[in-house]
DNA sequence: TTAACTATACCGTCCAGACGGTATAGTTAT
DNA sequence: ATAACTATACCGTCTGGACGGTATAGTTAA
């Protein structure tokens, strides 16, 4: 084996849940690397060891949203109950590993990380491109801002780990809207 | 005359506009006190004057919003357009008063600027009443959503001093989707 | 032995805020 | 009328702390 390595690097994995905790809990400004460090139970130098910089925690956190986008749009795709019901669903907050790096990645769009801004507007293109695919074109956008408005309340009711809101009513109202746009 | 002021203090709406602009423009974290003086021609100290702190700076510039949003409130109540419609248009950025300062509370929102996040959260149940109002308490929050969802992507659209995206067609598509809606 | 760390000290920069000073308009007492 | 004074509206500089990043010497586990 070539790249063995002398220990596992149980430090990664850790400082980068940290760093996705941290953005999701109390914003990019707390996102400092010594807070990151300091929640993931490692030292800083640990933290440097891994991640040479800032720049390079949040390439590789984006890289770990790409690919579970490239899943949850492979789902949407292919779910039974059509996409755009997959999208409603799937918009509300549910602490999955997606929905984290997801907010996550918004806190850093939030902050006008320039690439973070790009990825999400693939990404909202991609939704698009299912969504005119189930409802037609005309309607996509509308079902698309119905669970982007989903997402944004979300995103403004969070306090310093406050409860998370009940937003099960809201899931059936916007699905029940979806029917009457489906006409 | 007792109250009467030696001079025009010009210093102070020029300072609440450059740290509103810096806000929308840049995001909180390019709002410093040194990069709002600059922009508004004035000293640091001469901010400092006007605004004890920063936080005085973001409670005035809450006001401004509380303002302009009672007024707008007032105006979506008697919209003869019918106030979800009149929200749908007002969702869409127009570079009005309103929209300014809404945006740059956004940005503090965004940083989980608590006071800010209490006033978002106020604002979001008096639209969702006036709405409930208009198309039914069913469907009140999916129009909510929809206008929500077209503040949110304009957002993210944001680049370094971008041209605004075009939004017309999506405006003209919400409305139809309301239409439909109302059933 | 070597990768994966810990611990700590340090540097340059940026930022919020404090502080002392200055300029000017209005007020008052003479 | 005007000198003396007051209140307001600023300006420019400084300080203390935080943050990103560097560096380095030592420790642990495979």
């Amino acid at each position: 084996m070539i790249g063995t390595m002398a220990r596992k690097p149980v430090a990664r994995e850790a400082v980068l849940d940290a760093f996705e905790s941290l953005l999701i809990e109390e914003g990019e400004r707390a996102a400092t690397l010594d807070a990151v460090a300091r929640r993931a139970g490692v030292s800083k130098g640990g933290l440097l060891y891994h991640f040479p910089n800032k720049e390079a925690m949040i390439s590789v956190l984006l890289e770990r949203l790409d690919r579970l986008l490239d899943e949850d749009l492979a789902a949407m795709a292919h779910a039974p109950e059509g996409a755009a019901a997959f999208f409603i669903r799937s918009s509300v907050w549910a602490d999955t590993p997606l929905d984290r790096v997801f907010v996550a990645a918004t806190r850093l769009a939030e902050v006008a990380h320039q690439e973070t801004l790009r990825r999400m507007a693939a990404v909202q293109a991609s939704w698009l491109e299912l969504l005119a695919a189930d409802v037609g074109p005309a309607m996509a956008k509308p079902v698309l801002y119905m669970g982007d408005g989903l997402y944004f309340n979300a995103m403004l009711a969070r306090g310093p780990g406050g409860p998370l809101p009940e937003v099960g009513p809201d899931v059936e109202s916007l699905l029940t809207a979806l029917e009457r746009l489906r006409g």
